[in-house]
DNA sequence: TATCAATCTACCTTCTAAGTAGACTAAAGG
DNA sequence: CCTTTAGTCTACTTAGAAGGTAGATTGATA
C-alpha cells in the first residue's frame, strides 16, 4: 500500500506540473486545492525539493515549482522518494536490495522467484509513465468522462 | 512490502505441499527447518487454518497438513490473508475497496488510473501462480543451479 | 523594516509489526 | 483414566513508523 505522504506527494507534484512555467504555487494554496494537511505538505515538498524535483522560493511572490520538465519525472522516482523500495520484498529490490536472513538460498527461494516477476511488472509500469503523461491521462478520462454525461 | 508474517506463511505452505499426502508436519520442526519463530508461526497457522488452507490434528501424530491440493492454493489468497488487499491503493481494491476521502473525483485521479494497473498486473501474477507451480519453478530453479553449477 | 512565505527543530499520538509467556484443551496410548 | 503430546487461546510487550502539530527562524521583497 502506498502511503497517504506518497499519495500527497504525487498529487502536489501533479498539481504543479499542470501549472509548469507559470507563477509559482503557494503552499498554502497546494494543501488547500488538493485537500492535503498543509504542514504535512510543508515536509512533503521540502523532501521533494532535497531530491531535486522542485525548486522554492521564499517572500513574496515565492512559492513552489518544479524544478524540470514534467515528462522528465517519472511516478516511479516520486513514489521511491515518499515511499523507499517499489520492491515487495527486499532481495528483489534493485534499488536497496538486501538480503533474507532466514533465506539459506536466495536462488531456489519459491517466493522470490515469483515476487521478482511482480517487481519488475510494477517497475515497469511506475518508472514508464511520467507526470506529463498522467496529466494527458486524466485529460482523457475527463473528456471521457464529459462526453458520456451528455448521453445519461 | 510484504510482512513478515506473509513471507512465513508461504513459506511454510510451500513446505507442507511438498509433504502432501504424507503425515502431519509439528508447528516445532517446520520451525527450525524453515527458520520462523516458532511462537509466531503457531499463530500464523492458526489463521490459514481458520482460513480453511490447512487442517491440524492435536495430540500424538498429530501437526499441520493442507487441506487441498497444492494447485488449489494461489499465492494471491495466501497473501491476502497475511497482509489483506493486494491493491497498492484502496480504492483500486477488488477485494476491499475504499473511497479516498480527500479525492474529489475518483474516475479522473491520475495516481487511481496508473495504480489500477499496477493492481492488475500484480493480481495477474499472484493468482495466476499456485503452491504447485511455485514448487515446480524451485525444482526447476534447483535444476539449473546445479546444472552450472558443474561447469564452474 | 514590515510582511510574506519557506524552513528548521522539536514534539506528539496512534497504530501496526513482530513477537513472547503461559495457561488451556483435545487426542492417543498404555 | 491418566500422562504425554501437540495444537489453541488470552494477554501482554516492545519497537518503530505513520501521520501529523506547534512554534521559532531565516531569507526575500517592497
Amino acid at each position: 500500500m502506498l502511503s497517504n505522504k506518497a499519495k500527497y506527494a504525487v498529487k502536489a507534484l501533479l498539481y504543479l506540473a499542470r501549472r509548469h512555467g507559470k507563477d509559482p504555487v503557494l503552499i498554502g494554496d497546494l494543501a488547500v486545492e488538493e485537500r492535503i494537511p498543509k504542514k504535512f505538505l510543508e515536509s512533503i515538498l521540502l523532501e521533494l525539493k532535497n531530491h531535486g524535483l522542485l525548486q522554492s522560493k521564499k517572500g513574496k511572490g515565492g512559492g513552489y515549482q518544479l524544478s524540470k520538465n514534467p515528462d522528465l519525472i517519472a511516478l516511479g522516482e516520486v513514489i521511491r522518494i515518499a515511499d523507499g523500495p517499489i520492491a515487495p520484498l527486499s532481495c528483489v529490490s534493485q534499488s536497496s536490495y538486501q538480503r533474507c536472513e532466514e533465506c539459506p538460498d536466495e536462488a531456489t527461494c519459491g517466493l522470490r522467484i515469483v515476487m521478482k516477476d511482480v517487481r519488475d511488472a510494477t517497475a515497469r509500469i511506475v518508472d514508464g509513465v511520467s507526470l506529463k503523461d498522467m496529466l494527458e491521462r486524466v485529460d482523457a478520462a475527463v473528456r471521457g468522462g464529459k462526453g458520456t454525461m451528455y448521453y445519461i
